[in-house]
DNA sequence: CCAGAAAAAGAACGAACGTTCGTTTTATAT
DNA sequence: ATATAAAACGAACGTTCGTTCTTTTTCTGG
């Protein structure tokens, strides 16, 4: 890796957690240059807009999020055991005790602002819950979900359940071990009929 | 009702207008005095700060909630009944088709950035979860729910769906008529034991 | 109707932003 | 080691923002 894809990554690094912080919007060419000890004009140089650098960090945390939390899983698991993985995973995925997800956190900031940014955020969110309804179905196909289990409708409360438990957190009315999530979710599991509920 | 008091109003209506499209932080004070047919200045006179202009148009918009969803209900309704009034004037507060709901909005917007904003997001928000709360202990009292259920729970999965069908709508996976929020909704009351429940 | 107050306008400010440009430093490959 | 390309710098640009003045217009009460 050349000393320009090497410093990049760094960049990168430093603005995901910058934008964690203070949101994506807010993650100035100037404040990032400075974090990363160079020049703005040195740093702008990587990306050309501002727009380019922020689709960047964003595809940084896409990244990041597949090896925390899907590649993170069991080998050869399916189902409902990899759910409970992918929901683990998921509560934590790329910072213990961290602010808000930067996915649920940038759709709030451009959810009416058009551009490449908003068509990359709801492209993410949308392979993300199709990813999820994908593991439902094979949960209903080997028989641990009701056969009537509706993928999409059991996608979107376990969501809700996480915008939820993101939302009450910043609230302090949600704590650290996520236990309003972790209540929904079980009972999420036994609404659908689940035989079996590890962790 | 003095002409101050009365073009405050205007520009506050317009404010929250434009809020709810390009969100509270994107409210900038020239647009809002160009959309309101007067000089920068002239509209700044009636705030005498950004941050001003912005707490009254949450004040403004607290009011509409107030009206539309929590004194639009039946008089000497309580309990179950006054819930799914409530419920269904939550879904369409301030907007037939709108965009997000503001406050929803501006808690993303604003949760990292400390200030009178934010607390006074925080507090709207505790506040209407802790009315909502009573409601559902209404309900409990008068054998609606079972007598096990727990008010906070059932808010945070209450409010979850919520969420869940904002985010799903500016996904365009969620319908017109909130379907996959009304279906949890009807699950939820179905999950704590609600003997009848109309709509 | 008219004085005094309130409201609005107009011009200007300092700061921050994204971006451009020319130059200098640093890395890389022969 | 040296030529060439990549990377970083520093200064400046045009805008936009919130805010502060001073002046003018518009209300309003006696």
């Amino acid at each position: 890796m050349g000393k320009g894809k090497q410093t990049k990554q760094q960049i990168l690094a430093k603005g995901l957690a910058l934008a964690s912080e203070t949101g994506l919007n807010d993650l100035t060419i100037g404040m990032l240059a400075t974090a990363s000890g160079m020049s703005k004009s040195g740093l702008f140089g990587h990306f050309n807009s501002k727009e380019t650098m922020q689709l960047n960090v964003l595809e940084y945390a896409s990244d990041l999020f597949k090896e925390h939390v899907i590649l993170a899983c069991d080998k050869d698991t399916r189902g409902l055991v990899k759910l409970n993985q992918l929901c683990e995973n998921w509560l934590n995925w790329y910072k213990p005790d961290a602010a808000t997800c930067i996915f649920i956190n940038a759709a709030a900031e451009f959810d009416d602002q058009p551009g490449a940014l908003r068509e990359h955020i709801q492209a993410t969110l949308k392979n993300w819950l199709s990813y999820l309804q994908h593991i439902v179905s094979q949960a209903i196909q080997d028989g641990d979900f009701a056969a009537d289990t509706c993928p999409k409708q059991f996608v979107f409360e376990l969501y809700s359940l996480y915008l939820g438990s993101q939302n009450l957190r910043w609230l302090s009315l949600e704590d650290d071990e996520r236990s309003r999530f972790k209540t929904g979710f079980n009972a999420l599991l036994d609404k659908y009929g689940a035989k079996t509920h590890e962790q």
